[in-house]
DNA sequence: GCTATAAATGCTCAAAGTGAGTATTATAGT
DNA sequence: ACTATAATACTCACTTTGAGCATTTATAGC
């Protein structure tokens, strides 16, 4: 094996003379009763963002501090979304490098700092909330002007790839709804003209606030990555109070999800993977039979480092 | 996609002044035989990379350039891993942006260009190889060593603690051996000072070949990210020949997995999953009964945007 | 042709996990 | 007491997995 000496000294590589701008930007969720917010600022127009900069100890710390500075709120669990270039982002045409962050929090509601906002997310996406059913804005706009968009191809093969791309991304004909799409959705949305990114005068198709720049796309990137989390990893749990009854716990994941779960399976589920114990409490809050407290088993983060296998293993 | 005029004459944040430099790093895989192989450069002691220029159209586009050039390699499916920011990197007290990328590709063994050269990448991690059961290595000095490491904490609880992280990650006592968990085992073995992220002057207690700067780190998050990414997308198949066994197909993952499958097990959930057709072809090359060749039904990537659901949804 | 060897392929069976309920119990408010 | 609202308990069919045995179809060497 070959010796080398550290590369304080004899770095890989000559930075560009110029250098680049650098962005962070989070979405910074957290559930408020029974539904799913995001910090915002501006009106409500973008997320909290800010360059970092070379006094930033790490991306981690730099975003943590613009958040704290522009919203006064605290962020407890993070972790990195994407990262993008866009040359016509950066200012005197340099190029500007987007690093995105998801953190969560649990909301405590403390004098809103500046002009940040606490907004639900389905103001921004109101097609990807499917508790009540699915939507009416499904059959009325949608699907029509989804169809609409397919049918506007040349060859018949391009409208049929259209058609089965956007059924499958919506859940239309027969495939199912699949809560996790929803990137893929506001792409399909995007191309198919049904939204505008940055609002220019002409309205839109369908209804959801628009935000400044990308940031409507970050969020949805956010939302994407959050639903499929927390089908593998206890992270609800960031967003709840420290004691809680099973009920609430589920409706705080239907937030998230945007759909309705089953109550029995539900606990069977949590209970069976041992998330949680009981604090002793009851809640009398909801008039009805009085729900235990739990809260979350702080053990299993270390117990299980991960999710299970999926691979047809052989003998141990 | 239409461009957005909104951000171009309002941006959100006036770029710091100075600017960062901003690196771009592959992580690039190929299967040869049956070892998982990655691209190196330097004496296969760092990863393709280059910098990220304000030429490049995004940064994809940007590190293919960079990755061709160096290696003479095309990549084929590419995703993002993660971007840190690390201040003794850049120059002239600069900090510097690390944004690495997991690319596979099929081995086309063309006359590799320059320095660059194919490498198994158990030469970096011997222990993340159990084809053959549990390294000796594991007996032999993992498990002692980490136990020592353990038990130089000076508290009872914080000896408890180190050797139960030590004993997860690694599958010692009960716990069972998890793949997925490479980057959690060399941050450890590195804390314990088993590994040195680059070598100076002293001998390191572990096998396996060490690299500059933190690229066998970067290494150890691309592995775990197609070990996890392997048992819920179908992208092995980038890895693969036009026509493969199925037998083959197994040797592939086991490759990228470290462990054996259960070959009845493993061609049910290939066959029910539909993710492969017949090409009629057989190969006649192993001496036994000959195999089927099959490919790819490019079809799924359509069909099945996603995995699905694990939670316990209400009825439709 | 016969035999050893190497796979491919077919089939079984129990255990565990899921989906979709019905039934019962405990409170607060009227 | 009666009703509304939940919490909680239990059931049952069905699917998915883990593990293994058995059979079939080839090649290579004798």
């Amino acid at each position: 094996m070959a010796l080398m000496t550290m590369e304080t000294k004899d770095p890989l590589h000559i930075p560009a003379g110029r250098g680049i701008a650098a962005e962070l930007i989070a979405v910074l969720v957290a559930v408020i009763g029974e539904a799913p917010h995001i910090m915002t600022i501006r009106d409500a127009r973008a997320l909290p963002s800010g360059p970092f900069e070379s006094s930033h100890r790490s991306l981690q710390s730099g975003l943590r501090e613009w958040v704290e500075q522009q919203t006064g709120h605290p962020i407890g669990y993070m972790e990195q979304l994407y990262t993008f270039a866009d040359r016509d982002r950066g200012h005197e045409g340099k190029s500007a490098i987007s690093i995105s962050y998801l953190g969560l929090t649990r909301e405590e509601s403390r004098a809103d700092a500046r002009d940040s906002e606490w907004r639900d997310w389905y103001d921004y996406f109101p097609w990807e909330d499917h508790r009540k059913g699915t939507p009416e804005l499904f059959e009325a706009v949608v699907a029509p002007r989804l169809k609409q968009w397919a049918d506007e191809s040349t060859s018949k093969a391009a409208r049929a790839d259209r058609w089965q791309r956007a059924a499958i991304t919506f859940g239309l004909d027969e495939f199912a709804w699949n809560e996790e799409l929803v990137l893929q959705r506001y792409e399909l949305l995007y191309e198919a003209g049904l939204v505008t990114e940055a609002e220019r005068g002409q309205k839109p198709v369908l209804p959801g606030r628009a935000m400044l720049a990308d940031h409507r796309r970050i969020l949805a990137t956010g939302i994407a990555r959050l639903r499929a989390k927390i089908k593998y990893r206890p992270v609800v749990f960031e967003l709840m109070p420290p004691a809680f009854s099973l009920l609430q716990l589920q409706r705080s994941v239907e937030a998230l999800a945007g759909r309705l779960l089953h109550k029995q399976n539900f606990r069977r589920l949590i209970e069976q993977q041992e998330l949680v114990e009981e604090t002793g409490l009851s809640s009398f809050e909801t008039g009805g039979r009085p729900a235990k407290l739990f809260r979350f088993r702080q053990a299993v983060l270390a117990e299980r480092a991960a999710a299970g296998t999926k691979l047809p293993l052989l003998r141990p």
